[in-house]
DNA sequence: GCAAACTTTCAATTCATATTGAAAATTCAA
DNA sequence: TTGAATTTTCAATATGAATTGAAAGTTTGC
């Protein structure tokens, strides 16, 4: 296989499981382009790699830099900006996975903190009293795994499981 | 608060984790309708409280069933199938890891695998092997992890955590 | 201050996916 | 069998999210 499938074949696949993520198509294709780039890109660079325009490009590296799952390179004496992946798997997990407590867990509790405001005896409010409060206290459980989870490095890690 | 309100707001929270998931609005909303109610659901019960279409309601309960987050109920002298959620939550999240599992990991198992065939000693080339080894080493410790969890109970799940 | 190099914004458009709804298929009781 | 009740399918359509691209904004060197 030359490198120029090998690396469709990444990219792709990365794009793929972005989509399965809540995270736009591109920013996961560009955080692969960068991935297995020995170099920092420019935007230009990224745009002609992955076909896409100006707009999508930029937005997406702004993106990915947000999540913090790329970093910016100045040159020396060049004017343009350059940028380059985390490329440290355990690290994009844990950025990912905060991201994603962000975005999923906190509006959950939320909701079940609401609408522990519910009135009513009837069979149908006592049964969602019941659901709500064992969702809110999964919820939370999770919650404080992720913060653990957040603090240990990756051998800690996977050390829980094993045996 | 009153029920209606709170139901509402529970189905939306519900709607929202979902599409956050890569699994229809829909089908995360039949999900949490049928886990606060007290009693297994028509079809067309679930269409008239979420007002959606029969070919949807069907689609999407069948899929709540294929994923386990749902099951058949039948009554006694009724044709009508009712269905009703998976209510312990511990069990709802194995059974979402599962899914994901097979829609997340295995491609880019199966990517990582298949790009092993890459030729050539460019700079690029290398970057790629070295970065694509260091994503399948992770991708097979998580799919370990997984397994792992998916035969724990919850209180030993979270034990692994705590201290 | 000017203009070239570069980045950001955003209204318009495209694209992927979910949803509809009616027709076809199935199931079952009589 | 037949036909009423119910479920399933799927082409057409709607919806929301991603993407485009050009204009506006910013930064820098002269």
């Amino acid at each position: 296989m030359e490198l120029p499938e090998a690396k469709e074949r990444f990219i792709q696949a990365w794009g793929q499981l972005g989509s399965n993520w809540g995270v736009s198509k591109a920013m996961a294709q560009i955080h692969a382009l960068l991935l297995i780039s020995p170099n920092p890109l420019s935007t230009d660079e990224i745009m002609e790699e992955l076909n896409i325009s100006r707009g999508n490009a930029n937005m997406n590296v702004r993106e990915l830099l947000s999540w913090g799952l790329a970093y910016k390179k100045f040159v020396l004496g060049e004017r343009k900006e350059y940028f380059f992946a985390e490329k440290d798997m355990w690290e994009v997990a844990k950025k990912v996975g905060r991201e994603r407590k962000k975005r999923e867990l906190e509006p959950v509790l939320k909701m079940a903190e609401d609408v522990k405001k519910l009135k009513g005896r009837s069979k149908q409010a006592q049964e969602f009293r019941k659901v709500n409060k064992e969702v809110e206290r999964f919820a939370k459980k999770t919650e404080g795994a992720l913060d653990l989870i957040s603090k240990a490095n990756e051998s800690t890690f996977f050390k829980w499981f094993i045996r």
